[in-house]
DNA sequence: TCCCTTAGGTTCGGATCGCAAACCCACCTC
DNA sequence: GAGGTGGGTTTGCGATCCGAACCTAAGGGA
């Protein structure tokens, strides 16, 4: 990002009407991008999430509880067959938008921290053409529901 | 996201081989990603991203000689006129990957957080044309030096 | 009926981290 | 050589995080 390409003494923008800063109240830290992602790949069980990613249950607790107070996710509960009623978390509407910035972290990680190996490649569902996140004009941007994911199999996991 | 809109267990993905994962030991957390927010607005001096974001100057001394570390920024010397050699910290080509999800993260914020009311309008260098991040096709996205923005002056500020 | 199991948490010290304020020092100007 | 300024480091304390132990409500089985 440039318009001069010089030192600038602040940002064009104030912290408190910026969208990132806002944003990063919401989801301040490692862990709460950690379970995003989860549920990003419908991992919504207390505590499937909890052995995926290893977090403390006391962390998981709060974080889990900070995001459906923000509206990020919504706690429901479901029936699997026989069994009693579970809960499940999932992401609202609101929460499915955080999903591209989830997936922009992963590519760059994918890019500058594993030479470039994904693990994951992403599709338009309709077309099959492979899609990423990145800079581009508002008619060029798919919708989400168009997402399809697979993961890629390679020989060090 | 969704390829089966069923609860999953599992990620697809291993945490060890997730580059969102990977990428959040480098940008850990709400100071990281603030300051990668002013260097990417090119505002690299020390004192000026501190007064900008109101971090403490321990923080910041610690957070910067992680990007720096990590690969991120570089601590550059610099000359401005007649006055003694300054430093100011500049996004590698690796931190100026990272603008992307900023831009998302800010996307997001702005939609969500403030009902649509974005504070920094970003356009096309070469055609004007407004663009964002978002998910896209290889072929229909803008590379990071198109990017032009301008700030929007609005009257809450 | 009473007990056992499991999901989904809550509580509790001890270790770590973040914070503000004080201090430091090289460089530059007067 | 006295003072100012940029760019930090040190210090002490309060807030967080952590792992382990504990708790509770809902089924299921004897």
């Amino acid at each position: 990002m440039s318009n001069s390409d010089e030192t600038a003494r602040r940002a064009p923008v104030p912290l408190a009407q910026c969208g990132a800063a806002l944003a990063l109240d919401i989801v301040p830290d490692r862990w709460s991008w950690l379970i995003l992602r989860q549920l990003m790949y419908s991992v919504g069980r207390f505590a499937d999430i909890q052995a995926d990613i290893g977090i403390p249950k006391s962390v998981l607790a709060a974080r889990l509880s900070a995001l459906v107070e923000h509206g990020v996710a919504e706690r429901r509960p479901y029936r699997d067959g026989t069994a009693r009623t579970r809960h499940a978390y999932v992401l609202t509407r609101k929460g499915r938008d955080l999903v591209p910035v989830v997936l922009a972290l992963m590519h760059w990680g994918d890019a500058h921290l594993k030479g470039g190996q994904s693990a994951l490649a992403l599709t338009d569902r309709d077309t099959g053409a492979p899609v990423r996140v990145a800079l581009t004009t508002d008619d060029a941007a798919l919708e989400l529901r168009r997402l399809s994911y697979r993961p890629i199999w390679n020989e060090d996991g």
